[in-house]
DNA sequence: TGTACATCAGTGAACGCGCGTTCACTGATGTAC
DNA sequence: TGTACATCAGTGAACGCGCGTTCACTGATGTAC
């Protein structure tokens, strides 16, 4: 034996960080592979090594990013409720602000991959349908205990689907004040589907 | 004079429209120039006579998917105001729906191109910008006359943001269950944020 | 009315380029003696 | 402890391919005679 197999983990694990990160910020298909190896310090013919294909990557980095950002949002209910914090409204701040929408690359995977994922085959789209509904789920248990199971998930789902949209079109429009205009409304509207 | 204009003229017609339609259902940067003209019954070497790059073509069949979207729900309002029916009520219904989900290549422009858009030239983006807006504006005008313009404003937005989320995230899940779930929960909501 | 002609919308071969992928290789490493 | 060696993670030239774009051309058309 050469080296310890961790070596090769640990690089391994260091590309699928750099391809989640240009995904999100690039766009899956507009990333490279040549690009991505740059980002985590190699060359591209290293690649195979380590996977069978580009799109084995894609499925692997969505997952990631999805299990990053659910741990993020996690972590951010968790302190909320150390601080007597609403968790529900520190996350919804936090999701419809100017810095959630600048912060591409490390930011929502779901506004940033939702589009180009409905192109990728069913498996790459079961690790994002997953994530999906894991957010669905933690949205909808910082909801009031007193609603119905139903209702909560149903207003879990919609604020989540608004969240997304709004973060899309705050990034696609050109005027920032058009931009920030998206944010507020999102969040203000966000906030009465949390009160009832 | 060989033709009469009006042929050159139509025939760039066909060709925005191709593109649209082949934008909106397979993304800009995976349509190629040879694939939309084929699709207007051309060979690609044509497209340089009507167009001085691919992204000039894009910025004009953005502008007219905006264009034909504004329409298509203008109809709709008219419509429904014709027949006796809400408006707001008729309009929800048809965005939240598997019919408009599944309806990629006619269906709602800033569902299918609101996350490529975002790094497109400033032009591109500006018809973009111009069209979310407009759709703002003609929602809010479908609100309670006795809610403040703000107000009216400010739901319009949250609940374009959401229809735009939720056609997104309801096309990229995998589960179709989940996919109807997502539009059945974003459709009350709506109708709940448009109740007041 | 019939023919020769000029026009120019559309054709299709060719270009440079970057993509995903392959493969013969290199050279830093842990191990054996 | 020092050296020779086998391993294999990583290198980089090369591949076929499709992209956006260019350009010399073709041939259907409306017009002039």
């Amino acid at each position: 034996l050469r080296y310890d197999k961790s070596h090769k983990v640990e690089t391994r694990r260091r590309v699928v960080e750099a391809a989640g990160r240009r995904f999100r910020r690039n766009g899956i298909e507009a990333t490279g592979v040549a690009e991505l190896m740059a980002d985590a310090g190699l060359t591209h013919g290293g690649f195979y090594g380590h996977f069978p294909s580009k799109e084995a990557l894609v499925e692997e980095a969505v997952a990631e990013c999805v299990e990053r950002n659910y741990q993020l949002f996690a972590g951010r209910v968790a302190q909320a409720r150390k601080e007597g914090l609403d968790p529900i409204e520190v996350v919804l701040h936090a999701y419809f602000s100017t810095v959630y929408r600048d912060l591409v690359e490390d930011g929502c995977t779901y506004a940033a991959l939702a589009q180009e994922i409905a192109r990728h085959p069913p498996k790459t789209r079961e690790g994002f349908s997953e994530g999906v509904t894991r957010m669905f789920t933690l949205v909808a248990g910082l909801l009031p205990q007193s609603w119905s199971e139903d209702r909560r998930q149903q207003t879990a789902t919609a604020m989540f689907s608004m969240a997304v949209g709004a973060l899309q079109l705050a990034r696609a429009v050109h005027d920032p004040k058009v931009s920030e205009q998206i944010l507020e409304a999102g969040l203000s509207s966000a906030l009465a589907l949390a009160r009832g």
